[in-house]
DNA sequence: ACCTGAACACCGTTCAAGT
DNA sequence: ACCTGAACACCGTTCAAGT
């Protein structure tokens, strides 16, 4: 009657696999790990072998999910490219990435009670600031963008840029001010990163 | 033994108070119905009478939420005050609520499986953008933002002040980025705001 | 109108036991 | 090492019945 049993291969995985789809599908409220396991026809009590309780899937979801976003961010810009088109091609990575996977980006971003037990998450998501930072930096040694620490433009630039992802992620914005929206993001971004007009040329 | 029952004062209010403090203390996660019921002293039907589920209740709570955001949001100007000032004020009101509320936060923006049946809530998460379309379109009245449809400026602006917000309510901005952040968050959405410098003075 | 009590189908988690 | 099956305490939701 059923095509196969599961219990041979990649149990964890499996697991992983039909969570995520579960949740982009359902919703977060909808993921139960007996579904799973019956899903992937195995018994109720296997997933944890491979996760200790449901927090622990969920929370490898959001790891797996900022490494797919990491890899978002870094790809699309040309190699010798300026800071603008290099801004574009990171903020269409992200809300690109967020329109894509919108329940993801809410497991990703959820507040976690636990206030450790969690610092591999939180270190992912600041790699996010960092890939900021680096384009900061890069911008500033050719003048595309003004000095000072990065981290006084990275944050606020990237804070736009998450915002405006969870903005149209969330379904937020009608639909056509969300497509606009994002030129007008990367427009914004690019003057609040701009050097003074009063000391250049 | 029990201090007193309740049931006779309003259940529908007593729910959504203890709901948002357990929600704060414990997370989503840990609230159910069951157990709201068992600390009003109340059957465990008798929250149904007032919400036809655990949705209905969460969204309510949303809800509540949006509207002490958006007081947050429009108090703390002083009346006569300059745009910079004004925007100062509504991003110490956000972030403010933000950290105050993490969780809530979190729960008001949550992507809802939903498209429709929570068109109350996206209109009430659409009311921030108003407030910060009210601000862009009276600094442009006096000259301190640069002109143009209030659209292309408030959605970003908003955006940063938002995506500022959910990090820092996150915890995943080291506290003193999260401190010195916000100073830059103004001024960066102060210099996307501004008019250009060449056509200016 | 508002609530109770019982019932139903479902959870997450644990643990002895199997292979 | 990895999984099963039973058990425990808990859910959300529904519905007849009470006042």
């Amino acid at each position: 009657m059923h095509p196969r049993r599961y219990h041979h291969g990649d149990l964890r995985a499996a697991l992983l696999e039909r969570a995520e789809q579960v949740l982009r599908e359902k919703g977060p409220a909808a993921l139960s790990l007996r579904e799973l396991a019956r899903d992937l026809e195995v018994s109720h009590a296997a997933p944890s072998r491979h996760f200790k309780d449901k927090q622990a899937l969920l929370d490898a979801l959001a790891l797996a999910g900022f490494e797919r976003l990491d890899t978002a961010l870094t790809t699309g810009a040309a190699p010798g490219s300026s800071f603008a088109d290099r801004l574009g091609a990171l903020v269409r990575g992200y809300v690109g990435f967020a329109t894509a996977n919108p329940q993801l980006l809410d497991l990703m971003y959820a507040v976690k009670h636990d206030p450790q037990a969690t610092e591999a998450l939180t270190a992912a998501a600041q790699r996010g600031l960092l890939r900021a930072a680096e384009l900061v930096t890069e911008g500033q040694r050719t003048g595309e963008v003004r000095p000072g620490p990065a981290e006084r433009l990275c944050l606020p630039a990237l804070a736009a840029v998450h915002g405006f992802a969870g903005l149209a992620a969330g379904g937020l914005l009608p639909p056509e001010e969300a497509a606009a929206g994002l030129d007008d993001v990367v427009a914004f971004v690019l003057r609040g990163c701009a050097p003074d007009r009063t000391t250049g040329t």
